[in-house]
DNA sequence: GTTGAGCGTT
């Protein structure tokens, strides 16, 4: 979502990202951009949204074609008032390695108080959870937050090479649902169907919603397998697990810098 | 219709 029209993110090897916060819920891209590229090259301006509902989440990120344009866009812009909010403009610190320049050349303009997030996040997050949680909307990115960060932590307290712990909790817990499903199958079907839906990630705007609610679902005729007839000691009873040793050459979970 | 700390898309 860009406003030059482009599906993913534009050139960014020489972009330098800002993150522009407490902007209004109503503010688009449109609005941004005019504003940011008075003091500079501003190559793209995203506005995350919801994923479920479409709203603004209410910041933004403009990239910059220059550091010191950022910079600049930065002592312009952090503070002003856009839309009846009193927005704050800063270097955007998730994506890309440019910041180090563009703190570089921050340095030299003007040398301000480090940046202790960290903490400071964590206290606001905790006093807005409960507020966010009536409406049930952070959950999105609760959920991924959690996700890498659990992801991180992993890599770092265990080895990726071997883990047979995580298989053999997986199959029990496989186990243990395919014989809830056995139980009853009707209702389970139905609930695995509405929990399906949810959890996948459509990504459709709900302005961009196509008349067209076909289904397209076929449910997988999944036969009864009377294991009582053919089961015992023909087929073994570990058939959900397929053994793929072809899992110890996994891609580095920090491998992300390291050819530019 | 609401909310207000935060870190992003094919």
């Amino acid at each position: 979502m860009s406003h030059f029209g482009r599906s993913g993110p534009p050139d960014i090897r020489d972009t330098f990202s800002l993150l522009v916060l407490n902007i209004s819920f109503r503010t688009t891209a449109d609005d941004l951009y005019p504003l940011f590229e008075r003091y500079g090259k501003v190559v793209d301006v995203f506005i995350p949204r919801d994923r479920r509902s479409g709203d603004s989440r209410g910041f933004a990120f403009v990239r910059y074609k220059y550091a010191d344009e950022a910079q600049k866009a930065i002592d312009r812009l952090d503070g002003r008032t856009v839309d009846g909010r009193n927005i704050m403009v800063q270097f955007a610190n998730r994506r890309g390695r440019v910041i180090e320049d563009a703190e570089k050349s921050r340095d030299r303009s003007r040398s301000r108080s480090p940046r202790p997030r960290h903490r400071d996040r964590d206290h606001r997050k905790r006093s807005r959870s409960r507020s966010r949680e009536r409406h049930g909307r952070d959950r999105d990115r609760d959920y991924r937050r959690r996700s890498k960060s659990r992801s991180r932590s992993r890599s770092r307290s265990r080895s990726p090479s071997s883990s047979p712990d995580h298989k053999s909790r997986r199959r029990a817990r496989d186990d243990g649902k395919r014989k809830s499903r056995s139980k009853s199958r009707s209702r389970s079907k139905s609930r695995s169907r509405s929990r399906s839906r949810s959890r996948s990630y459509h990504s459709a705007s709900p302005a961009r919603r196509s008349a067209s609610p076909r289904k397209k679902s076929p449910p997988p005729k999944r036969s009864p397998t009377p294991e009582k007839h053919t089961n015992g000691k023909d087929l073994p009873p570990s058939r959900s697990v397929s053994p793929s040793p072809k899992r110890a050459g996994s891609r580095s979970p920090v491998g992300s810098d390291g050819k530019e």
